[in-house]
DNA sequence: TTTTGTTAAATCGTTTGCGATATAAATATT
DNA sequence: AATATTTATATCGCAAACGATTTAACAAAA
């Protein structure tokens, strides 16, 4: 009845679809890295700058705490990261890659880069695509974040 | 050190974010309809051609039935539709819109496409590439779902 | 017809995501 | 200093997602 209103009009069912269907494509991958996908999201943020506060991972991830505390709460029981008291300001927990999580991004590079590559050979999205898809992506994300 | 491990240049982290975000934007436009995203998608589905099995709900929506029956039976108790077994075949529930899940449409025709334009005005994007993110997002999709 | 296999939903357990609230430490105000 | 406010995390409850399994009905094969 109202065109508004059809599933094939919304933008936003199509993000949230292939949000999807792209974490499921990473599950076989990280499954050999024992992680899961806000997991994985976690690592790449310590892998690039280790010992941070919770908060700031969660701002960079664009969560809330009573997201990531939980999530952290989860890999430290694995043993991938640890939380230690901030020294300087004790309400922080500063978070750390252990030994264990410093060598998952040598096995991470071998393995995600080329599954997915894998996982998406099928796609007749080119780089220039893909650029221009990441552009998109972040005007969307950037006029919502600031809310 | 790996840049393709860095999350700024990670396309799937675009896409799990800025749906999380537009989710959250429709949040308090439907929580004036009184349903989730989730439900609201059902709801789409339900518009546009009543009385559906839960297998083809599910498969519209590009989800299993185990995360579409738990779905249903809440809506189910809020009374916007109800669920019957099929007749031909009885393993099928019938899942039909009640009145007020009629009525819902307008009321959401009102609502939701006016307030998502106003969440979304500070986006820069135009309708042409709204059109083209759709078309590089079906094509992400398509490729991913038939595996 | 009995057996075997398939299909439609549902159930179970775990991880996310998030609104609302609580707790405790730091900061600002009086 | 004592009080009030803000800030950093954590906790709680509920709704999604989803892998794995179960149940019941239908279909195909022996």
């Amino acid at each position: 009845m109202h065109p508004e209103l059809q599933l094939d009009n919304q933008i936003c069912f199509r993000l949230y679809t292939a949000a999807r269907l792209i974490t499921q494509a990473y599950t076989p991958l990280l499954n050999q890295l024992g992680i899961t996908y806000p997991q994985y999201l976690v690592m790449m943020v310590l892998w690039e700058q280790d010992a941070q506060p919770v908060n700031d991972i969660a701002r960079r991830l664009v969560l809330e705490t009573n997201t990531v505390t939980p999530l952290l709460q989860r890999m430290e029981k694995q043993g991938v990261l640890v939380r230690t008291r901030g020294k300087e300001d004790k309400r922080q927990q500063i978070v750390s890659l252990t030994e264990k999580g410093r060598e998952m991004e040598e096995r991470a590079f071998q393995l995600i880069p080329r599954g997915m590559g894998e996982e998406l050979k099928a796609c007749p999205l080119k780089l220039k695509d893909y650029l221009r898809l990441a552009e998109e992506l972040d005007s969307i994300i950037n006029s919502l974040k600031n809310k």
